[in-house]
RNA sequence: GCCCCUUUAGCUCAGUCGGCAGAGCGUCUCCAUGGUAAGGAGAAGGUCUACGGUUCGAUUCCGUAAAGGGGCUCCA
């Protein structure tokens, strides 16, 4: 028997060594049993794989991203055996692995009750225990078309195979991914077939080789992601290395929980939605309140400075504004109806745009009025649909950090520039830091979506893509996903439970201008059309603020707290002495309460606590005696005897330093 | 918009196999004047989301709507 020779690759080494012809991938690495797969050539295998000459051989950890990923899609292949033995009716749909987990999509009479759930996840239970091995085989594509005859979603995998990822759904690809159709079948010890399902791999050797998992959820999903597909039902369950991995992953879901703006702003007394206004239509308590103005006082300072005018326009308009700037044939479905009135139909405003594009139009313009900067806080009301409706992450009035510049086509990308920096700027000021960029263009097959030429379209897209990338920052391309009018760049935060929200946008617009009719005098005397360039910095302030909640935890830094500090008195006779220190701290604008409710002070200290606000300054009988106060921070640790100038003037530089603390 | 689930006091939740309901926290009153995350007692507070239907009787069963939750699609 003939000697191949291999290469075989750890973190520590890189070793050549000489193995019998047919020896497998797993015979390599038996002495490891976190080792569930192989990256052979670049390339993830199954442990089984047999070893050609000239193999380069990595293994591949159950705790690493891409065991990960095995280890979950796995799982979700005995996910899917479970419920098609309890269920034999049930069609599958596809089972990717994905952030933190996997799902299955399964077509079925009659959508999966919470019980159903727990009955599936013992009969995975089951499977597992059973040790059933994963075996890859190949088939052409007749065979597996005769195989999966009774699997009508697998069928239609088989037919796009190779006929371009972008046509196919998120997580296709872990089916019919390959160039080789593959299909795995389960296998009892006894070498019996248990289930079987098309599949692109790897696997794990057996079932006996998932540590942990929990079924998370079910839902409703549209095949392929499309609205015009039957709905499938959708199960999510989650798999880990070990049983405390697992655990780990449930308790971050559980903190993360806690810090969910909606919970928090009840708990903190931020905001409410209430029935009576109807879905999707916040009120904002005097606590958030501060929270608000507090931030747009800032961030209107802040466009001044970097060269915008702020203005004000109406909230409703005749609806002819709307077709001049061509939203009402593209947009009709996101505004509210018509409103009848004197013979003409007003709209209530989804966008700024067109009433800023008045302003500029309102008199003769010369290019050296530019770039002309218009900003404001605009409420818009977008009719979104009922099922979308997300606390303060998408309403349907919202008030938009909205601004458009007006520029010479040369003056484009420095402009772009600018407003992308200004962005960054202005989350550093929050202290944001989880965030992405995304490029947001045409899609090519659906011209009828979009308005411009080619050419326009390519030279928009090209100045906002080296914007982007000059930037550093990571930048995802969102094919398709720009507004009719021209590409964007967006800025993409990630909340408490790791959903991704769109922040700021920054779109470039060849048509409104158009539309409108803009123009200035140039240099030359001619008359030119200026470039718009529309961008928000936080999107909507209400989102902004449901995700600045969520990222402080409710803990906000005490310029945008709502209460600066709570002062406590030790005993009754000493609320005079802090009524005094606080009329102090309030002509220097601190927002500080007196907590003189009948509690005993331990209770006081908790309530602050659990408000959170950023100081507490205690008053007892010694420190009435050293003009002083007991200076508590939020983190629970504290400064005893601490003159009243100090202290206020730590609150004061914290204030004005924007610090957290 | 679509699928599933939920809706009981201000909040978090029990409960009634159909006979008009409870707890903790919060609120109010009283007692207590206490030095670092819950002192004690008492009281008030609910047409059990809304509207229909079944029933002698519905908070409970059925239907519809609204609001909320988890997803999908869509979007700031």
């Amino acid at each position: 028997m003939s000697d191949v020779n291999v290469t075989v690759v750890s973190a520590a080494q890189r070793a050549e060594q000489s193995v019998t012809t047919g020896t497998k991938a797993w015979e390599l690495f038996r002495d490891d049993p976190g080792v569930i797969a192989a990256r052979i050539d670049g390339e993830l295998r199954d442990l089984s794989c047999e070893l050609v000459d000239g193999d380069v051989v990595e293994p591949v950890a159950i705790d690493s991203a891409d065991g990960r990923d095995i280890l979950r899609h796995s799982t979700a292949h005995v996910m899917a055996q479970a419920v098609q033995e309890l269920f034999p009716d049930a069609k599958l749909g596809i089972g990717p692995p994905i952030t933190d987990g996997f799902y299955y999509d399964f077509d079925v009479e009659e959508p999966f009750k919470p019980d159903d759930l727990d009955q599936i996840e013992s009969r995975m239970r089951k499977i597992v225990k059973e040790g059933q091995r994963f075996s890859r085989r190949a088939v052409d594509d007749d065979a597996a078309r005769a195989e999966l005859a009774d699997e009508p979603y697998k069928l239609e995998l088989i037919g796009i195979k190779g006929s371009g990822a972008g046509d196919a759904a998120e997580g296709a690809d872990a089916e019919v991914g390959g160039a080789q159709l593959t299909i795995y079948d389960n296998l009892k010890r006894d070498g019996s077939l248990a289930w079987k399902d098309l599949c692109r791999g790897p696997h794990l050797p057996t079932t006996k080789r998932i540590p942990a998992f929990k079924l998370m959820r079910s839902a409703a999903a549209y095949w392929r992601g499309d609205e015009k597909n039957k709905q499938l039902q959708r199960l999510y369950g989650t798999a880990w290395e070990s049983k405390e991995a697992l655990d780990e992953h449930l308790h971050r879901i559980e903190e993360a929980e806690k810090r969910d703006h909606r919970k928090l702003g009840r708990d903190l007394d931020l905001y409410s939605f209430p029935d009576e206004l109807g879905s999707g239509l916040v009120v904002f308590h005097p606590k958030g309140g501060v929270i608000k103005r507090e931030m747009e006082d800032y961030v209107r300072r802040r466009h001044i400075e970097e060269g915008f005018e702020y203005v004000g326009t109406p909230h409703i308009s005749k609806d002819g504004l709307f077709y001049t700037s061509g939203h009402l044939p593209y947009y009709a479905d996101g505004m509210f109806p018509p409103i009848e009135l004197e013979g003409a139909n007003y709209r209530l405003k989804a966008m700024n745009c067109p009433m800023h594009n008045l302003i500029f139009r309102s008199r003769g313009r010369s290019y050296r009025e530019l770039p002309l900067r218009l900003f404001e806080f605009g409420g818009v009301y977008r009719n979104e649909k009922s099922g979308v409706v997300h606390g303060l992450t998408r309403v349907r009035g919202m008030t938009q950090d909205d601004s458009h510049s007006y520029v010479t086509k040369e003056q484009a990308p420095s402009e772009i520039k600018h407003l992308l920096d200004f962005c960054l700027s202005l989350f550093r000021d929050f202290g944001l830091d989880d965030y992405y960029l995304e490029l947001s263009t045409r899609d090519d097959t659906k011209p009828d979506k979009f308005i411009g030429t080619d050419e326009q379209w390519a030279e928009a897209t090209a100045i906002l893509e080296q914007v982007a990338t000059d930037s550093g920052l990571e930048l995802v391309p969102d094919p398709g996903g720009a507004a009719y009018y021209g590409p964007k760049i967006s800025v993409q935060c990630r909340d408490a439970i790791g959903r991704t929200w769109q922040m700021s946008t920054i779109q470039y617009d060849f048509n409104q201008p158009a539309g409108f009719g803009l123009e200035y005098q140039a240099a030359d005397g001619t008359r030119q059309q200026p470039v718009m360039i529309h961008s928000a910095k936080f999107g909507s302030i209400e989102r902004f603020i449901g995700v600045l909640v969520e990222h402080y935890a409710g803990a906000f830094p005490p310029w945008l707290a709502p209460v600066q500090a709570v002062a406590i008195p030790v005993a009754e006779r000493h609320d005079d002495y802090l009524h005094g220190v606080a009329a102090t701290m309030r002509e220097r604008g601190i927002r500080v309460e007196v907590d003189t409710s009948d509690d005993r002070m331990q209770k006081k200290i908790r309530n602050a606590q659990l408000q959170k606000v950023p100081f507490m300054l205690i008053g007892g009988d010694r420190d009435v005696e050293e003009g002083a106060v007991s200076f508590r921070y939020r983190d629970g640790h504290q400064d005893n005897g601490v003159p009243v100038d100090d202290a206020i003037a730590r609150i004061v530089e914290a204030v004005e330093s924007r610090a957290q603390v």
